[in-house]
DNA sequence: TTGAAAGCGCTAACAG
DNA sequence: CTGTTAGCGCTTTCAA
């Protein structure tokens, strides 16, 4: 059985073995940061004595007077949107693994939330790492200048990040719906502090462009299923017979839409969605839509964080990480419908 | 502009605005957390200096001194269940808005990563919330003991819960396949540490012993889409028309399997899943589910836990608060096939 | 290699 | 109402 010192039942503190070994506080404290300063024989003991004791470092008082936390905080959009999922796990293991606490914030889509959050998170983390951040360019900016950061699908000069590359899936969903005969395609437009979206956008338009097909953008909308009965609607209005959403969330409310005003996907109408979330293999008709490797990109996330918390030996910091997207054809894209006009 | 302290751009202390203000820090502390105890001129002075230094507190001097750390742990099994969504939405947005900060782990349905987790915050943060909790009633009880907890979904005597009643819902939803006709009906059961499945199929046993309805058990499963496969066949091979599923995870994976195998839903098969889960609605077919205000539990699981945080002079405290279930069918339920054996 | 001492920034008695 | 004085538990000089 763990004793308890001196029989009171609060935590043990390095001073309770310190008396417990007859050395001073800070021996132990070295004892237990830096082994290698320490004689080995009282390391043992003192290690011997800490284990007995059930010794647990208190982090509070750790952070106090090292100045570093051992926590790094995850900013996310919207904890809800199911995208998120496998990235927060991701950056949770990765996070663990290397004995770090992840902070996880919901920053509500809003930029102020962000904001604020970042700055409390400056005394409260070492580091932070913010996922499809609504910030100004300048204002993130000015952020990574503060603290270390790492961003995730937000390309800022001088800001390390992780990039899923969509654009360029992006285009290989044009070439997939031009295969099938559509000439008329419309890019749904997620929110317009969207950096994906915008990139997307250019991506696709350029392609377009390369191709000789049209496309418009539509929208912007908010990235949920809510969105998807007004993306539907205008999508229809406006012609024509494929869509490119810009997220998941999107395509699927938009499925449930079409739908419900008797428009058939595929056959009337084609739909590919981005990013492969929960759901969109099991939506009616399953989704057609752009896959990446969303927790190995948190997992990179925190290494690129990591790697600049803990400037060891290894060589350059890399600051720029693009993870591969690939379409994943299923059933909501077909074929064109034939054109109206009869010959 | 807010200048910062002497000159120096280092975060402004307490310290920063006594001097600014010609006071003592302990007065700048106590006007910052307790206004009122303080005359109302220098506090207001000490306010300006505070806003024009841009003081931010920092926590964990805060915390180390005073014993609060302000912040409260939230564990969930498993981060990716949508079931878990609006749950954590609910416990953040209750948190912040009694400016506490919430700490999200997912503690990987391991009882011993849970374990882990409670005892290392017991430092870090001032209470628990612990959804579906893996654990044992003792270690669960011993946990509450050493630290202000709430448990979701787990009913032990003396730890304050909130509950979920699906076993209600379960009996209703037991009905609603009887009135279609069913007579031979099989749960599929969910994890053998969770205390909610083990509810559940004691009501559902319960009430089928009451309606004379034959019902078994089939399982466990592990809670989540993959697992719909292996349910979907042995639910098929006993020769029930009718599953009610622990989860809608499982439920969903059940109705891609049925499909797969060709197996009609709900013609040859009635599916009623359970928690209304993102995708319930969007499925193919539609789920028929138990639906519950989840994001509502949260926040009420974290009202009880503040209330004992901050025994204020409100009335007494709520130890166990349980949240209406209701049935939502959808069309993965319809009636019995006809009996294959002919008059 | 080890000990003593001085904080980290804040709160909490205790006087005044 | 306000100032003084101790710490909270740990790290980190600086000597020894």
């Amino acid at each position: 059985m763990a004793m308890q010192a001196a029989g009171t039942d609060r935590p043990a503190t390095i001073h309770d073995i310190a008396a417990l070994c007859g050395v001073a506080a800070s021996t132990v404290s070295r004892a237990l940061s830096t082994p290698d300063r320490v004689n080995i024989r009282t390391r043992e003991r003192i290690q011997a004595a800490a284990a007995e004791l059930n010794y647990l470092p208190n982090s509070q008082a750790k952070a106090l007077s090292s100045g570093r936390t051992g926590a790094v905080g995850v900013l996310v959009p919207d904890i809800t949107n199911p995208f998120y999922f496998d990235l927060i796990r991701g950056t949770q293991l990765q996070l663990k693994a290397a004995g770090y606490t992840q902070l996880l914030v919901d920053t509500e889509e809003s930029d102020e939330v962000e904001a604020s959050t970042l700055e409390q998170l400056r005394k409260t983390a070492d580091g932070v790492i913010v996922a499809a951040s609504r910030l100004t360019d300048d204002a993130l900016l000015a952020a990574a200048g503060k603290a270390p950061l790492v961003t995730i699908n937000r390309d800022v000069a001088g800001v390390p990040a992780v990039i899923i590359d969509t654009p360029s899936a992006t285009s290989q969903a044009l070439d997939h719906l031009i295969s099938l005969g559509h000439t008329r395609v419309a890019y749904i437009a997620g929110p317009l502090t969207s950096q994906s979206s915008e990139r997307r956008w250019t991506a696709l338009s350029e392609a377009a462009q390369d191709r000789g097909v049209e496309v418009r953008s539509l929208g912007p909308f908010a990235p949920k299923t809510q969105s998807g009965a007004a993306a539907a609607d205008a999508a229809v209005h406006s012609g024509v017979t494929a869509c490119i959403a810009f997220n998941d969330l999107i395509a699927i409310g938009m499925l449930q839409r079409l739908r419900e005003r008797g428009i058939r996907v595929p056959e009337e109408m084609s739909i590919v969605g981005c990013d492969d979330i929960f759901g969109a293999d099991f939506c009616n008709p399953p989704l057609t839509t752009m896959a990446s490797p969303i927790e190995q990109a948190g997992r990179v996330a925190v290494s690129m964080l990591l790697a600049k918390l803990n400037p060891l030996a290894g060589g350059g910091i890399r600051t720029r990480s693009v993870m591969p997207t690939h379409l994943t054809v299923r059933g909501s894209t077909a074929a064109a419908p034939a054109p109206s006009t009869a010959p």
